[in-house]
DNA sequence: TTGTACTCTAGAGCATAACTCTAATCAGTG
DNA sequence: CACTGATTAGAGTTATGCTCTAGAGTACAA
């Protein structure tokens, strides 16, 4: 079949999740909205938490994609792509990005502790082989990767969860002007004089 | 008697979720263990629910006392002590964080806008007061409100997650001098020349 | 003391939903 | 065709959030 049973039931609950929140939905639902028997959905996910743990991956692996789709090479350029992607990956990739940042609880992140650590290692390769050349050049500041992190999105993702949970109706991408300036201000190294 | 029954039943029930999680201890466990009957525990709250909502209100409150508990005038001194207590809220409180920031759920907030709200209002306009006077001084940039608490608390609070989800050991004060220069970097108007 | 109106406590009982279990069906290979 | 492993079906079990009715404690007025 195109779809696997598995990716139907993916779809489904998080189209429900979505919609009614986690808790509020039962597997029943999830069953009638995948077309699924009873005995099926327990095949393809052994409990319902390891289900929304896939989902969970699913959309850690799709945040991850669109933050490095485009990888400009001057430091500007790349800072700017990093969180213009952040940001547009939030207000476009809806019910995965609300799943991801709003929905997301500790009791699923500890059977794919390993997975999870593993996809978060691969995005930190790829941005320390973009980083490291840069502030060997000295245009970017040293600093430990997280740092670099917390300092790229950080504030970026305050508004964005903002915007998630409702509490502001504006537009995140609305700021993206001012969020790269002010993280190129802490990134870049100010040119030699 | 000098605790009430709603708060014996907010003490169990913080304790027990932060000890197995939220989703993993029933009602009859919270009883057990605030030694209340179902009679009672219903009495207080309608729901658990609204119990968590209740739990998520007194974090928060805690919170933001603790970020207002210092506020010196100077501009590097009041970003210090923000930053500063935001690392020591976290790491410190540890329970009532890890509510805060790990377990909350969208559902349960709905209940609580308003009052979400008007803490979130309450912490707003303490810092407007401190900020202000500054920003008409020259000496802190201008921005809106939510700009600068992303700057501020952004980048922290991407290591205070990393750190109660456990993807860290590193204690998130460690980083405190480099997150407080940066901030300052970026909220502090260079001196004119 | 008695009456009364109220809040709080008690615990049996119900409804639902996650999950289990056994049997049937299907798909691929010798 | 026959055999084997994977998938599907759905009835049955169990745990849990919550309801409901009854009772106990408290305060105050007559």
């Amino acid at each position: 079949m195109s779809t696997s049973s598995k990716e139907l039931i993916q779809e489904a609950a998080l189209r429900l999740f979505d919609e009614q929140g986690v808790s509020a939905t039962s597997v029943a639902q999830i069953r009638a909205e995948a077309k699924v028997s009873n005995g099926s959905f327990f095949h393809a996910y052994k409990t319902r938490d390891s289900l929304c743990a896939s989902i969970y991956l699913l959309a850690l692996k799709d945040y991850h994609t669109a933050l490095l789709a485009e990888r400009p090479v001057a430091p500007q350029d790349g800072i700017a792509a990093l969180i213009t992607a952040h940001l547009d990956w939030v207000v476009t990739s809806g019910a995965l990005a609300r799943f991801l940042f709003e929905h997301a609880r500790p009791e699923w992140l500890d059977s794919i502790r390993t997975e999870q650590a593993d996809e978060n290692a691969k995005l930190a390769d790829v941005l320390a082989d973009w980083r490291t050349p840069l502030i060997e050049a000295g245009t970017l500041r040293a600093m430990p990767e997280m740092m670099f992190f917390a300092q790229l999105i950080g504030p970026a993702q305050v508004f964005c969860r903002a915007w998630l949970s409702g509490r502001t109706t504006e537009d995140p991408r609305n700021h993206a002007r001012v969020l790269i300036d002010n993280a190129c201000r802490v990134l870049i190294l100010p040119a030699d004089q």
